[in-house]
DNA sequence: TTAGGGTTAG
């Protein structure tokens, strides 16, 4: 038609464009605005339905000022955003957790006069879900019904996630009868929600349970809660039974997708078996799947495990040559692996590299780099990802609370600590023992025992979960102001709560005792601590024999070494196909190769995509 | 032909 020169239907342009925007390939999104550029060309006039396409492409992207430009350009074209535009957008901007951004558009979707919907509401509650502001989720609910815009399942569905999310499991059960009291009937989106929920938080009987009550209450399954329940047996590293639920699902009809094939490739890499993993990522090709961005930074993670990093450096390169969509998560990743190995300059380049094309990392990457550099010792490095990470208008979690509480500690500002202690509540975010721990130590360290004092009675008297570590920290506390009696009393407090004293507890008491000269005491103390040393040895021997094992497996017969160098050599030399022939006979000969083998398979199949032309249309 | 929930990677 373009190059007849005739101008097309809009109806066809619209679906051409949808087609393409919403088909998983590479660059389908550029093509699918330049059909928009053509066809306008050609005298096609665009209306909002084309618009909105176009929208979500660019929210696809990951580009949201454009999305937003294209707001703009409608008047031009003679038509206005409607919900659908706005919303678009909304729903994106929740997803990624950028609240602040969301709250700019919704007052922008307003003044064009616009009223919210349905759509929009839930966007909004799921959002509020997604970073753990259920109050504010609830608001929202509590608004929709003052606006007769009744909840629906889908409303009820991101509440009980956002209950999930928090482990707030029975509350979200509670929900689940509270909104069949409603007649709004759960579906199978509410069992799989509950299901992962259990898991979570560790009642997986629970979580069977519910399996069962949605086949005998008609709700059927679907590949997700297939995928849910291999998630399960991977997070167990029960991998064989992993492989036959996979198989008993495909049996009754349910077929496996892309996101079974990355939960088993993931759970192979975390068990350590490469083998099973690079066969999986084979297997998933074969059936049609393409190897997508989480494969990708599946393998990257299992890189910078084995301390491979110049490996995932150099796949992280490559795979973005043959156009492989490289994310946060991929640059992460490798982020991760620099931080943990020591390196931070090449973490910070790396995330200057990551900004330079426009990747904007979500609050599990600002936490990973503020906390590697708190980590490295690099306090005003860190301070200053965290101030960045507050311009940008994501939503910190309680991890970045708690580095950032620690980090304080650690420099002595108690007070700045406790501040921000005291936001994170506002936030009605729960600081947890880890938060509490830190404080305890920061206030203790800085000789303010009084009020280290007051904040473990009101926890306790709160409920709030308390373990060992907090008992050592006032133990230790408690004796460095010389108040042994205080020390003692809360020895038994923490053996009627059934937590052990362990090493820390006992030399912190020993350390007082001699210090002002008990010594008998203290040289029963002494006997007491051995005992527990001794009582520790065991699991320290298994802990030994552990390593031990982990080694030998590391130990392979000369077939298998001769194997691996030969497939290691011939995927150097790019010759790929030869190593693939290598690794069949010797997988046929029963030939483990060592980890190093599997990797540059793994790699080899990630590379096998041809090298992308560098004119990218 | 356009917008909202649950599953995979750190």
């Amino acid at each position: 038609m373009k190059r007849l020169k005739k101008k097309p239907n809009l109806l066809t342009c619209n679906t051409l464009i949808n087609g393409l925007i919403k088909f998983p390939s590479l660059h389908s999104i550029q093509l699918g605005k330049q059909v928009f550029y053509d066809s306008i060309k050609l005298g096609v006039i665009p209306q909002t339905t084309t618009f909105n396409i176009m929208i979500l492409g660019c929210c696809l992207e990951g580009k949201f000022n454009e999305a937003i430009s294209f707001i703009g350009k409608m008047k031009e074209f003679g038509c206005f955003p409607d919900n659908v535009s706005y919303n678009t957008i909304l729903g994106f901007f929740c997803k990624k957790r950028r609240l602040k951004e969301a709250g700019d558009l919704l007052q922008d979707m307003k003044e064009k006069g616009l009223i919210p919907n349905r759509n929009t509401f839930n966007i909004v509650v799921s959002g509020y879900c997604k970073v753990g502001w259920l109050k504010e989720a609830r608001k929202v609910i509590d608004m929709m019904v003052k606006n007769d815009v009744l909840p629906d399942v889908w409303t009820y569905n991101m509440l009980i996630n956002g209950l999930c999310g928090e482990e707030r499991i029975e509350e979200a059960v509670k929900l689940r009868d509270e909104m069949e009291n409603l007649n709004v009937l759960p579906d199978v989106v509410t069992y799989n929600t509950l299901i992962n929920g259990y898991f979570k938080c560790g009642g997986s009987s629970e979580g069977f349970r519910l399996v069962e009550e949605m086949r005998d209450k008609g709700v059927k399954m679907n590949a997700v809660t297939n995928n849910i329940l291999v998630k399960w047996y991977c997070k167990e590293g029960k991998m064989d039974e992993a492989s036959e639920k996979v198989r008993v699902m495909e049996e009754s009809g349910i077929l496996p997708d892309k996101v079974t094939y990355n939960t088993l490739i993931n759970g192979y890499c975390k068990a350590g078996k490469l083998g099973e993993a690079f066969e999986m990522m084979e297997m998933m090709e074969r059936k049609g799947f393409k190897m997508d961005t989480i494969t990708l930074n599946t393998i990257l993670h299992t890189l910078c495990k084995e301390r491979k990093l110049k490996e995932a450096s150099e796949l992280l390169t490559s795979a973005s040559n043959r156009g492989y969509l490289l994310d946060e998560v991929s640059y992460g990743t490798l982020l991760a692996g620099y931080l943990k190995d020591g390196t931070a300059d090449k973490a910070l380049k790396l995330w200057s590299e990551m900004k330079k094309k426009e990747i904007v990392p979500s609050i599990i990457t600002y936490n990973t780099i503020i906390g590697g550099l708190c980590e490295l010792g690099e306090t005003e490095q860190a301070i200053c990802k965290y101030n960045e990470l507050l311009r940008s208008g994501l939503v910190p979690d309680s991890t970045t609370y708690n580095t950032i509480i620690h980090v304080y500690c650690k420099e002595g500002k108690v007070e700045k600590a406790f501040e921000l202690h005291n936001k994170m509540v506002e936030k009605s975010l729960k600081p947890d023992v880890f938060a509490c721990n830190i404080l305890l130590s920061g206030l203790c360290s800085e000789g303010m025992l009084e009020k280290a004092l007051k904040l473990f009675n009101t926890w306790i008297s709160e409920g709030k979960i308390i373990d060992i570590v907090t008992h050592n920290t006032m133990i230790s506390g408690l004796c460095k102001e010389g108040k042994l009696e205080d020390a003692f009393h809360l020895v038994s407090e923490m053996k009627e709560r059934n937590l052990n004293p362990d090493h820390y507890t006992y030399s912190a008491i020993l350390g007082a005792l001699t210090s002002v000269g008990r010594t008998n005491e203290a040289e029963e103390f002494m006997s007491k601590m051995v005992e527990v040393e001794n009582f520790q040895q065991p699991s320290l021997q298994i802990k030994e024999q552990n390593v031990k094992t982990s080694e030998m497996t590391e130990v392979y017969d000369s077939d298998s070494n001769a194997c691996s160098e030969q497939i290691i050599e011939l995927c150097n030399q790019g010759r790929y196909k030869d190593a693939m022939r290598i690794f069949e006979a010797s997988n046929n000969k029963g030939i483990t190769l060592n980890k190093s083998a599997y990797i540059v398979l793994m790699e080899g199949l990630i590379k096998r995509r041809k090298r992308l032309s560098k004119a990218v249309p």
